[in-house]
RNA sequence: GGGCCCGUGGGGUAGCUUGGCAUCCUACCAGCUUGGGGUGCUGGCGACUCCGGUUCAAAUCCGGGCGGGCCCA
């Protein structure tokens, strides 16, 4: 394993009594990031930080995650440009208005002012569609399955925060194209069932809301958002959109059918981002630092000698001997025989989050045991050596089932139905109201401002209410969902 | 878009009102010591955001730039 942990130069201080208490969720938040060395936020470009090793590796390993999924369900990855000519990204309208405001430019190359400006793509729609255009010829061609991993650029004008309000976002995007909507529409099944076993390895439980009309995505027919709660307020982890015809007409990408006829394809996205391990972050860490999902932990066990004056070597040898056996068996396994006390050493990988940690000194190799401890619940257990391998593989699918269901009760027990939103005590709030709702804009935007909160959408799929709209008191069809949001 | 605040070793700070050797903690390096929850001791490295002005003298006062943060629309 490669050293994922320099002191010398990716910490900053280690001190567990210099962290803000969890209580202080932002300050917390944004001295852990740097503490676990994820992420360095003093390259001086507001919301652009610099991934350091740790933090790198853990995207990467969401990012594997994702590939496996995409590349299982024959999706195939590509790798577009980074720009894109102003001519193309102004085809779309709603897209260019909703996102006109966001961009950066490129203006000049050298001395000269370019002809056609150049923007740093915000998404990947208006780059990748003048190639679909040229691509798609048939109906053999369909369905066009692709995605990339790549860095996209928002001109952010409000506060950021490392993965979750950032210049530069390390974007995952899908982009499929089908003959008809029947097929688009089979397309986002696909992906809601790829989205469901991906966020079981990241442990993180979730909410699918339809957008309103009003907050759905630049062009789009229709947006699902795919959202989180972190400490009492809903983070959008991602989205889903059925743009059906909206794109093909303006950058025309169509394919003849088995009639010869000529017609335009209809697209699906799905997108996701650094924003996941944001999530990762906020939802399962706690006053003692990180806590990693095995499946994405750099390190998923570390080994911590116990040395006594007289027996280091026996102790370092048989320490080797455990991380040789852990690792053979298929684990990310870290021995730190750094010159230090032992409780140093616990404080930092706790800040890092390694699922499990074993402690092996004189005492347990005359007892035939390890001393185990689990990061999640912080107990220690003294465990036989023999055997040891398979115990691990034990704690590590209960630490991912815990921390899931820790998360998701908290979630859902801040899920609350209405039945009346301006008498309400704004201390009684539930965290996601639901209400009664008639579907009409003004309802809705009325909502918004009552509770001061954000519209979240109907439930997907749809839930039927028998009430009246608590706005206008006309006939609700269905439930809508309101909180905070990041 | 409007307003407010802040820039001191790698990180956190004191000093600024009233101009005069820049404080402490942490991290880091070397040595010894220690080792089952931040061992102790000794020694060491390391900073006033930049440009200009006032002054015998500027971290400190004034102006501007750059960077960061907060509040309101």
């Amino acid at each position: 394993m490669p050293n994922l942990f320099n002191p010398r130069i990716f910490v900053l201080s280690m001190r567990l009594d210099e962290l803000p208490p969890r209580e202080s969720f932002l300050d917390w938040y944004n001295e852990i990031v740097e503490k676990a060395g994820l992420t360095d936020k003093r390259y001086p470009i507001k919301g652009m930080n610099v991934w350091t090793p740790y933090g790198w590796k853990i995207m990467q390993s969401v990012d594997s995650l994702i590939r496996r999924e995409f590349d299982a369900t024959g999706h195939d990855e590509v790798n577009f440009p980074t720009l894109i000519p102003e001519t193309e990204f102004a085809k779309e309208a709603e897209h260019i208005k909703g996102f006109g405001k966001d961009v950066f430019w490129v203006t000049h190359a050298g001395e000269n002012e370019l002809d056609v400006r150049l923007l740093l793509r915000p998404t990947s729609e208006t780059a990748m569609y003048p190639m679909f255009s040229l691509w798609i010829r048939s109906h053999s061609d369909l369905p066009l399955k692709i995605y990339q991993i790549v860095s996209t650029f928002r001109y952010e004008t409000k506060q950021t925060r490392a993965f979750i309000r950032v210049r530069e976002i390390h974007f995952f995007e899908s982009h499929t194209a089908h003959r008809d909507f029947e097929d688009a529409e089979k397309q986002i099944k696909e992906d809601l069932e790829i989205l469901d076993r991906l966020m079981k390895k990241l442990c993180l439980p979730y909410l699918m809301h339809r957008r309103p009309d009003w907050d759905k995505f630049a062009g789009a027919y229709y947006s699902l958002g795919i959202d989180t709660l972190m400490e009492g307020k809903i983070l959008q982890i991602g989205s889903i959109h059925q743009y059906r015809d909206n794109f093909s007409r303006p950058y025309d990408i169509e394919y003849e059918d088995e009639n010869g006829e000529h017609r335009y394809v209809h697209q699906t996205t799905f997108g996701m981002s650094e924003r996941l391990l944001g999530a990762v972050i906020g939802i399962h860490g706690d006053e003692h630092g990180l806590i990693l999902p095995p499946a994405i932990a750099p390190y998923q066990v570390v080994i911590v000698p116990i040395p006594k004056k007289g027996h280091q070597e026996e102790v370092y040898a048989a320490c080797r001997e455990l991380e040789e056996e852990l690792s053979g068996a298929g684990y990310r396994v870290h021995l730190d025989d750094r010159d230090m006390r032992p409780g140093n050493k616990y404080y930092q990988w706790e800040i890092k989050g390694v699922p499990i940690r074993i402690e092996l000194g004189l005492r347990d190799m005359e007892n035939g045991t390890v001393m185990l401890f689990r990061r999640d619940t912080l107990e220690k257990e003294s465990v036989q050596r023999r055997g040891v391998a398979e115990k691990i593989a034990e704690i590590m699918q209960d630490i991912e089932k815990h921390l899931y269901v820790r998360a998701m009760k908290k979630m859902e027990g801040s899920i609350k139905e209405v039945s009346n939103l301006s008498e309400t005590d704004p201390e009684s709030m539930p965290e996601i109201i639901k209400a009664s709702w008639c579907g009409k804009e003004s309802c809705g935007i009325k909502m918004e401002e009552i509770t001061d909160m954000n519209v979240l959408g109907t439930a997907e799929p749809e839930e039927k209410s028998q009430e009246k709209c608590l706005i206008c008191g006309e006939k609700a069809e269905k439930y809508i969902y309101l909180s905070k949001t990041y």
